[in-house]
DNA sequence: TGATGCATGTAATCCGTTACATGATTCA
DNA sequence: TGAATCATGTAACGGATTACATGCATCA
């Protein structure tokens, strides 16, 4: 799934700016499971635009650049149904941490704590993203499921990390654990 | 963290060929968060022996291509300390599945459920891959923790999974439940 | 006999990130 | 005064996937 479809998925819900989608995949519910920069969104907005998928229209502002907000077509509905009616391929998970505490051995134990210790905070951040989501009406239909998916996902790691951090110091050569 | 310092790291458990390194990129503990394909294991393969990072070894075989098995040095040693030497980046999640399932009023019923029945035996199959790399003596000191790290989180998702399959089915326009 | 596993490799292509370019406003 | 937010866009570059090329052995 690209960019191209994000950003239709995500019009779909109600007209928005490149920079607003981008905000909404940073901090909405598409958040945990979904990455996108400006450097690959406007592009595909101007190219959605030139097929008819999506009309822009530009809000003048004083001092900035036109907003141009985007709204999605009927075309661009019937696109949207189509690229999203196949069985999704598989989700793809890459994590950096799990292949440090694999190699454990390689690092410090600083470095093995500040490590731990980020990835508690990426989780809780996840974990206060979503349920700032929960807060705000969603329009959209699945919305309590993947918020609760989710919630369920990332609370499940967040809590193994936190009961086997201080096995994790302690297995460490010398320097005691916090 | 790029396929270079993941083959890196795989050949830090000891010698294997780059056809090993997939089998333990897709069947190993590496599998559930990690993905490579040939296209970028044999070049990084072919990269890392011409900087002295690990040596080749043809072994001779009947009928087939010899197989080229790779060992790292203690140059390679050396490489793979400093890069794993950061604080990791973010986790990366996509799934196209919770994208589907956000924008469910685009698809049928049919779909729907074919989607949902795939993504629970894609967890189930992956928690059976972790099942089996358990049983196996794993020579990575990190091997319990990120097998328990992943058992917690694919088997979160499943529960939720099951646990709301009929509700989303009935939420569905026309169309009984299972 | 046809699929799957073993075994390596290259080239085209895609898709996206990062960095750069520009610049006003607002808040601390 | 310096950082963050709003706002859009392009170009260079990187990194990996996909498809192609080759071919024997084994199992059902």
């Amino acid at each position: 799934m690209n960019v191209r479809t994000l950003c239709l998925g995500i019009l779909s819900t109600g007209e928005a700016s490149g920079y607003e989608i981008k905000k909404d995949i940073e901090e909405g519910l598409f958040s945990h499971f979904i990455d996108a920069s400006f450097g690959s969104i406007y592009p595909a907005l101007t190219q959605l635009a030139g097929e008819g998928l999506v009309t822009v229209r530009a809000e003048e502002q004083s001092g900035r650049p036109d907003k141009k907000v985007y709204a999605i077509t009927p075309k661009g509905h019937d696109a949207l149904a189509r690229v999203i009616s196949v069985v999704p391929g598989r989700d793809k998970f890459k994590s950096e941490f799990l292949f440090q505490m694999l190699l454990q051995q390689y690092i410090t134990p600083e470095l093995m704590r500040a490590a731990i210790d980020k990835q508690i905070a990426d989780l809780e951040g996840d974990l206060a993203r979503i349920d700032e989501c929960r807060r705000a009406e969603q329009p959209l239909a699945g919305a309590r499921f993947v918020a609760d998916y989710g919630e369920a996902v990332l609370s499940a790691g967040l809590r193994v990390l936190k009961e086997k951090k201080a096995e994790l110091l302690l297995a460490l050569p010398q320097q005691a654990a916090e």
